[in-house]
RNA sequence: GGCGCUAUCGUCUAGGGGUUAGGACGGAAGAUUCUCAAUCUUCAAACCCGGGUUCGAUUCCCGGUAGCGCUACCA
């Protein structure tokens, strides 16, 4: 099969997602999943979700339910699911297969225990001596009376064979099959392995592009192996360059924390299409200079070409100290990016029950008003709480009096100024204009500039320096509340 | 150790035998608004090393180095 054929997308593509549920959804699985999906979307194909668990000492619910919590999160859809648990037969049935050709046979050698001192160490460990050259009778005999063993692939160890296949990313791939070893197919306790399992699978589900992470390249050649076996065309592969932490090592939870976690992400605020976006982004490229994109235009833009060779690193921070440190920085402008292009109501909308959960009691039609006014100062969802909490209490928390002294002022002033406000505001209507004329005419009567003006209201109604612009913050806020709150102020400055 | 893969600014990437090596994030400086954001402008910042091929390599080839992956009766 020459590359060119490889790369040509046949009408109706079928593809699959296959995470073994051992562990939390993580964002490499997130983009293997997204990968696949695009590819399938893209070319009218169909996005298969299949639990690869065959490893029942590690396989937990939890796994699963986290796996489908980050999907779900994702909105991201898939057209036939299938667990591996369900399909031993077929897998045990491709075994036998093999082994009546004579391409498998038992190895009777005890498990392993423990370290892996044949790897370790020096040379490349390739068969438990003995167990190629036994004769079927004699391997029958074994088996028949109740030995353990394991079954093997015989891979070719003469003629020089070598193994080859096609990669949509990483080019025509060959290995020789005498540096690949004796993979087992059968556990001794007749559980299928992942090699078996997933190859079975694969073919029995007609997967026509296997599209996964580069950590399989080079297992790709026993997947040939036993596609050839079975008597199978293998499917077309393209591996995925990984996901690896600044430290250019692969991603992993234990070492790196939650920041692997698809839920850190969620949790934290991200829009799933942001998410995605960020996602997308690391090892694959447009191509024309784009970045922020929705997930149709993903749709549309995708292909195996973009994608590259070179692992992408996350680039959050080692020891994050600050919650804008354990992101890295361009999922979180993106992210901002993708906020700054909602519609209000759908904002609002979103923002509604990450404020709720935080405790506070707001009616969707005020939280449509407090919108606009943050929209371009969150970076994150979760960041309303910190952007508009002023807007949520009904009691300030205590800030610092000193705040309330203007530029080139003291406390004198601040108190001038407050009382002032206090008074014209008690007068006016609370919209925008009316607030905006009024609030300067008093400045220019103090004889004081308007920003002068403007910053001991600001914090007396915020409790803060830093917040959104005043007469739109003060129309939201209302006469009684803000009132009130410059009483206070007036209060705390004397 | 063996085998495989990879190598462009700090990070994500575009590009490609002759280019001022482009964009984005982040960083710095400035403009701007009532603060903060947003926005705009400007700046700093890269072709891993060594050989070859060539008139000319960052680009092609080989070697080195480094990183990563696989080397389990894990996936």
């Amino acid at each position: 099969m020459s590359l060119s054929s490889a790369l040509a997308s046949p009408a109706r593509p079928r593809v699959r997602f296959a995470p073994s549920p051992t562990g939390f959804l993580h964002v490499g699985s997130a983009r293997t999943f997204i990968f696949n999906w695009l590819y399938a979307r893209h070319n009218g194909g169909t996005m298969i979700l299949r639990l690869d668990d065959t490893d029942v000492e590690r396989n937990t619910d939890a796994s699963v339910q986290s796996i489908f919590e980050g999907l779900t999160w994702l909105s991201l859809s898939w057209d036939e699911d299938y667990k591996q648990s369900d399909r031993g037969a077929l897998h045990r049935q491709m075994a036998e297969t093999i082994f009546q050709k004579g391409l498998a046979y038992r190895d009777f050698t005890p498990a392993h225990t423990g370290d892996s001192e044949k790897s370790g160490a020096q040379g490349t460990w390739l068969f438990n001596p003995g167990m190629r050259e036994l004769s079927r009778e004699e391997s029958d005999r074994h088996a028949a009376a109740g030995e353990p063993f394991a079954l093997r692939f015989r891979v070719p160890r003469e003629g020089g064979q070598l193994v080859r296949f096609a990669d949509a990313v990483y080019g025509e791939q060959v290995k020789a099959a005498v540096d690949i070893e004796d993979f087992a197919l059968l556990r001794s306790d007749g559980m299928p392995t992942y090699h078996l399992a997933s190859c079975a699978d694969d073919a029995d589900l007609r997967i026509s592009h296997i599209i996964r992470g580069q950590d399989h390249l080079t297992n790709t050649f026993k997947h040939v192996l036993i596609f050839e076996a079975a008597g199978f065309a293998p499917p077309q592969f393209a591996h995925l360059p990984l996901l690896v932490a600044p430290d250019g090592t692969k991603l992993s939870k234990r070492r790196h924390g939650p920041v692997v976690s698809v839920t850190t992400y969620r949790d934290a605020g991200f829009l799933p299409e942001a998410f995605i976006n960020f996602l997308c982004l690391l090892g694959w490229s447009p191509k024309n200079d784009r970045e922020q994109m929705s997930r149709q235009e993903l749709i549309d833009a995708f292909s195996l070409e973009g994608i590259n060779r070179a692992n992408a690193v996350v680039n959050f921070k080692e020891p994050a100290v600050t919650p804008e440190e354990t992101f890295d920085p361009k999922a979180v402008w993106l992210n901002a990016e993708h906020i700054r292009g909602l519609a209000v109501a759908d904002l609002s909308a979103r923002l509604l029950p990450v404020v709720r959960e935080a405790g506070f009691n707001v009616t969707p039609e005020k939280m449509l008003r407090i919108t606009p006014l943050i929209r371009e100062r969150i970076k994150l969802l979760r960041e309303v709480l910190t952007a508009a909490d002023f807007f949520f209490v009904d009691q300030l928390p205590p800030y610092d009096p000193a705040e309330l002294i203007p530029q080139k002022g003291d406390a004198a002033l601040a108190l001038k100024v407050l009382q002032r406000a206090r008074e014209v505001l008690a007068n006016v209507e609370f919209k925008h204009d009316p607030l905006d004329q009024t609030l300067r005419v008093a400045a220019q009567e103090l004889g004081i500039k308007a920003g002068q003006m403007f910053q001991p209201i600001r914090v007396a109604v915020c409790g803060r320096k830093n917040a959104p612009p005043l007469f739109e913050t003060l129309e939201v806020l209302g006469k009684d509340t803000t009132l009130a709150r410059i009483d206070q102020a007036i209060q705390r400055v004397k």
